[in-house]
DNA sequence: CGATTCACG
DNA sequence: ACGTACGTGAATCGG
């Protein structure tokens, strides 16, 4: 018989430390289990042993350690994220029908060094799996090691089998515990013989053997002098070292090597338990089905796949309540899914016109069509000149509102989470050539009705996911009416002069030319000045600036630390405008020329599924951020003009946020404040500081225009100050005064993030939902994130939402009153449309009216709309 | 590919 | 005693 032996402990701590942190949504930690499991389940394949059972540690502890530990909420030495994860492993061991021991009073090396003994003397192997060199000692006899060594998130193991050993040490197995006893080990409070190193140790074993060989051979000339009267002064430490290196091989077991039952897998118990931390994949590769009732129903089902005409297609979709869309996003092939059947269409067997018919019938809105991230196929009709309605669903947006803080809603990894299936790669139908005549399209068809099949099954667990969590209208009357409005703002565009974007450009080459060359002459030398980590050496070594602030890597050289050190130096002033102007050239001048199409315009992709408040993102690129806030810099926007015969009508709400949490803080004294005055940072001041509001300094109402800010980020005295440019002591009093006038504000501070602790997430008004894990964190800072997360989340993403309304309104409101103007960007509470000049009016009414009602609050929005023949004009 | 910086709301 | 404002995307450097 084969034992396989594992060092439960040092295997964990292996995985721990190789593996980076892994959370479920609890909040909970699982990388060292899953490492564990992954290794065991790779060991176990690859050595087939009978029986497998793990060691685990128990240290006893005194009450003094027990007050300790309490103290520091950890366990010795080891970080909570580990800890945590120890009641962890040994669930998955029993689900998996592993047997494992531990003894109190003994390491987990003393159990395998008995398991081993005891399984040699009946005849059996043993291999040790351990990542301790330690346990080398215990070689022979039938037993041999696994040694584990972690790498970048990958365990390796070597065998070390007697022979192996002496190859590498030139010596036996069982002399290691001599080596460690000579060397000594600090982290395992083995002393040794001081002064004597691994070097001299390994020499002196290899030499004569053991501890005992080596003071019986005291006199020998191998030995120098020096390490002679080491040797000689220390033996007391190499005494203790064996006793405490040497592992104990007698422990008494009650369960002996002929009771440890073979691995059993509870498979229903490990479902459930890997499905809680999330082991997606372990779940496929084990082939791990759902308890029950749900084993029935999750069996691929069979789908029959049919190359069909337009004709066949619209037969069989008459009536049917869900048809599943799959295709390229050329849109050079359809697959269409319903009752089990899958027809395909191919592009390249109709005519042109007839193709274009076809999919002017099918988008229609005829055929309730649930598709997996609808946009780019939107897009593709758009293109076609063809106006799609919306979906009838979106299994990606339904995942994302199911979940907005995870990383990307592509098929595969959806259907890795819901479906626990990996799927052929999209790649197979979206090759160029993928539906070519010559091509082999088997494999594209096949992918296609495969990628169909998923999508269906997602939509039977994601619809009715959606009605639970209370998400119906935000899913049906916001977020899928909202697909095609992107599609269509990215499918317009916005006009961008290229011409003068590059004269923009080279205006600031100029300047940046001699900035270099100014910037060179204060340092004495040429230098990569976009290079922070050379720009520090200059500025705070050669030029010798104070260090005001350091980064992880070195000096930070931000714009703060600039700021603070202009008096010091001319470079520091040349640096910040350096810094500017090479940002604007490169992200913004060259950034943008690169993106204008043929048409002349710029195509943003305004990404729906991005980020974890409900705001929408922009890239390729980011219409979102601009520059404004300089004057520079606001220069751009003069490129991105309206069409000829038209103007861009800009409309933002006042102060949305603010609004936002006064309604939900229900706190009177804001929503008055919002209802008295225009200038909501004045009232403000006046409030705070208690002066009537033509008293209030421009002064004062920056500091309370900071405080409106940071409390609706989750202030802390300390950041405030840095902003401001006030002590910490100063600033939290500011905070304090804020709060005591705006005590709604500061209970809604309080209930949110009691609330979010107890029910794990936080909502919008329109029932968006944001997981918060981070609040179950060990780690304070990460606890504390998690608050102004949970505080920041509902009052960005209501915000969100709101405008997200608004965009419906207003796109609707276009189409029924027969308008020619176009919605082409939103910029979080901003909205822009191309309008042509006879309906400018009309247009600003529109924006003013829909967007103004898209909710009703106790501090009511306001809009403002300003129009001009480019962005800058139309900022008002 | 992570870190840093900086543009926006 | 320690770290410190929410949410994004792009360019650049350097290991």
């Amino acid at each position: 018989m084969k034992l396989m032996a594992i060092d439960g402990n040092s295997m964990l701590n292996r995985a721990f430390y190789g593996i980076r942190l892994l959370t479920n949504h609890e909040g909970l930690c699982t990388n060292a289990v899953y490492g564990f499991v992954t290794t065991m389940l790779r060991l176990q394949e690859e050595y087939q042993p009978d029986r497998i059972v793990v060691c685990f540690d128990v240290k006893e502890k005194t009450f003094r350690h027990k007050a300790y530990e309490a103290y520091k909420g950890t366990r010795k030495g080891m970080p909570e994220e580990l800890a945590q994860q120890l009641p962890l492993i040994r669930e998955v061991l029993t689900a998996m029908g592993i047997p494992y021991l531990e003894k109190p009073g003994y390491e987990a090396d003393d159990l395998l060094g008995t398991l081993s003994r005891e399984a040699n003397e009946r005849g059996d192997t043993c291999l040790i799996v351990t990542g301790d060199k330690d346990s080398l000692q215990l070689i022979g006899g039938g037993t041999s090691v696994l040694l584990a060594v972690t790498r970048r998130g990958q365990t390796t193991t070597t065998e070390y089998t007697t022979e192996v050993f002496r190859e590498q040490y030139g010596f036996d197995p069982i002399h290691m515990i001599d080596l460690k006893a000579l060397m000594g080990d600090t982290s395992d409070n083995i002393p040794g013989v001081s002064g004597i190193g691994e070097k001299t140790a390994m020499g002196l074993i290899q030499k004569f053997g053991s501890v005992q060989a080596v003071y019986d051979n005291i006199d020998d000339p191998f030995i120098k002098k020096g390490q002679r009267s080491k040797l000689l002064e220390d033996r007391e430490g190499a005494e203790q070292g064996l006793f405490l290196v040497t592992i104990v091989r007698d422990v008494p077991l009650e369960t002996g090597i002929g009771d440890l039952p073979p691995m059993q897998m509870d498979e229903p118990a490990l479902y459930n338990l890997f499905t809680r931390l999330e082991f997606k994949n372990l779940i496929t590769r084990l082939g791990l089905q759902p308890p029950e009732e749900i084993a029935e129903a999750a069996p691929e089902k069979e789908i029959t796949c049919k190359e069909v005409d337009a004709d066949t297609l619209f037969a069989a979709l008459e009536g049917k309540e869900r048809i599943v869309l799959t295709a390229p996003h050329s849109l050079a092939a359809l697959c269409l899914l319903t009752e089990g059947i899958a027809y395909v269409l191919r592009a390249d067997q109709a005519g042109n016109a007839a193709w274009r018919d076809m999919l002017q019938k099918l988008f229609s809105g005829a055929y309730p069509l649930t598709v997996h991230d609808g946009k780019p196929y939107l897009l593709a009709l758009l293109e076609e000149g063809i106006e799609p309605a919306d979906f009838a669903f979106d299994t990606a947006l339904g995942a994302y509102l199911l979940d907005p803080a995870e990383s990307g809603y592509s098929l595969d990894k959806v259907a890795m989470s819901y479906l626990h299936r990996e799927l052929p790669p999209a790649s197979d139908y979206e090759a160029e050539d993928a539906f070519s005549p010559l091509g082999g399209s088997e494999t594209a068809q096949q992918t296609l009705c495969a990628h169909a099949a998923a999508v269906g099954q997602l939509a039977e667990q994601i619809v009715p996911k959606i009605e639970a969590e209370g998400m119906h209208d935000l899913y049906y009357n916001i977020e899928l009416p909202l697909e095609i409005i992107l599609a269509s703002m990215q499918h317009y565009g916005l006009l961008t002069n290229a011409d003068a974007l590059r004269s923009f450009g080279d205006k600031l080459t100029t300047r940046i030319d001699e900035l270099t060359a100014g910037i060179y002459e204060q340092a004495g030398r040429e230098f990569n000045i976009n290079s922070t980590k050379i720009l520090g050496q200059i500025l705070f070594e050669e030029l010798e600036l104070p260090v005001i602030k350091k980064t992880k890597t070195g000096y930070s050289t931000n714009i703060d630390v600039l700021e603070a050190l202009k008096g010091y130096h001319p470079i520091v002033g040349m640096v910040i405008e350096y810094r500017q102007l090479t940002k604007l050239r490169s992200t913004y001048v060259d950034g943008m020329l690169k993106a204008i199409g043929a048409d002349g315009r710029i195509h943003s992709t305004f990404q729906q599924m991005v980020t974890a408040t409900g705001r929408l993102s922009s890239t390729d690129p980011n219409l979102q951020n601009i520059p404004v806030r300089t004057e520079l810099g606001s220069e751009l926007r003069h490129m991105f003009m309206a069409k000829p015969g038209c103007v861009l009508v800009d409309a933002d709400y006042s102060q949305i946020e603010l609004r936002v949490l006064a309604d939900i803080a229900d706190d009177q004294a804001m929503i008055e404040a919002f209802q008295s005055g225009v200038d909501i940072h004045a009232v403000t001041a006046s409030q705070v500081f208690r002066v009537p509001l033509e008293e209030v300094t421009p002064q004062m109402r920056r500091s309370s225009k900071a405080v409106n800010f940071g409390i609706v980020y989750g202030i802390s005295g300390f950041s405030l100050a840095n902003d401001i440019g006030v002590s910490v002591k100063q600033a939290s009093q500011y905070i304090n005064n804020y709060l005591e006038v705006y005590h709604g504000v500061r209970d809604y501070m309080e209930r949110i993030k009691e609330q979010a602790r107890e029910e794990g997430y936080v909502s919008t008004m329109f029932g968006r939902k944001r997981w918060l894990p981070e609040l179950k964190s060990k780690n304070n800072n990460i606890r504390k994130l998690g608050e102004r997360m949970a505080l920041n989340t509902p009052i960005q993403g209501t915000a969100a939402d709101i405008i997200k309304i608004a965009m419906v309104r207003v796109y609707r409101r276009l189409k029924a009153e027969h308008m020619r103007s176009r919605l082409i960007l939103q910029v979080h509470d901003e909205l822009i449309l191309e309008t042509p000049e006879e309906e400018i009016e009309l247009a600003k009414q529109v924006l003013k009216e829909e967007m103004e009602a898209a909710c009703a609050l106790k501090a009511p929005l306001t809009v403002e709309a300003a129009c001009g023949q480019d962005w800058y004009a139309a900022k008002g």
